[in-house]
DNA sequence: TTCGTAAAAGTAATTAATTTCTTTTAGTGG
DNA sequence: CCACTAAAAGAAATTAATTACTTTTACGAA
């Protein structure tokens, strides 16, 4: 469904979502330890993140990684997925046709446009905030 | 949403289907022309297909691919999917977590189960026959 | 101020998986 | 036996995922 970094980006930002609601800064480190993703891999899709200022990043000594308070209840699953895996998900054909459309439709067309518009309606729903606040819970994780 | 050798192998059933609704048989050529795919992938994908008795083949002087009589207007995306990608789509976490289920689950656990819960119905219901008289009604169409 | 260290940012290289291309093999009908 | 067509195997190319290494920035201690 996503690509790998998507995930990764997914499960990132949530756990530092969880750690923000108590002003906690993370480091790269405590992220990869968190989400059990390898440690450089997933510096570069902080770093995407934080060019699509969907997350903050500080450097030095005691820096790391917030989300900004304005952000942080708003902030929303869709935003990371297009940040990372661009809107193919929503608009791509299901069957990989270049160009397919209501006057040139692939067969599968109104089918898949049906559920894309499920799964938009819920990643466009779904914020952040809440999945951080089951995950704080113990009613959700992050790694297996 | 599918890997590359699976929107081929739709397309190709698709395609397949449609002239063995006036038993042509159809030729790799035939097949590669008609959906706009490299000969010798979709070679492959079909071998993967009559393995899994989705689709037949015969060698030699007017050999080539036909669907079985008696699969005709029963065949689902659902069993093509399957066949080439697993159920990994059905059953695997949204998130990528190796384990995730009702008593471990991934933030997202719930909202995906619903989400592919539609798709698979989708997948399951929608017959390969009636999305060939479509396309040979001129209604959708295989390439771009 | 200056220097050392901790952290993210940036760059390049490696590995792995997928997709595509090429060649050979094998079965079938004339 | 010959020509035609799918099957099989393997090599090459492309893309995705991962790792290793270098640079930049910021803080704190001397």
């Amino acid at each position: 469904m996503f690509s790998k970094a998507c995930e990764y980006g997914i499960r990132a930002t949530i756990y530092i979502t969880e750690q923000s609601l108590f002003s906690k800064k993370v480091s790269l480190k405590d992220v990869a330890n968190a989400i059990e993703s390898p440690e450089a891999y997933t510096s570069k899709i902080l770093q995407q993140l934080v060019k699509n200022n969907i997350i903050q990043s500080e450097k030095g000594p005691h820096g790391g990684f917030t989300i900004p308070e304005k952000e942080i209840k708003s902030l929303t699953i869709s935003q990371i997925v297009v940040a990372i895996d661009g809107d193919q998900i929503f608009n791509g054909c299901g069957l990989g046709l270049k160009q397919c459309n209501e006057r040139k439709p692939c067969p599968v067309h109104n089918q898949f446009k049906l559920i894309r518009g499920n799964l938009k309606m819920m990643l466009e729903s779904t914020t952040i905030h809440s999945l951080a606040l089951q995950l704080h819970q113990g009613f959700s994780f992050l790694k297996s």
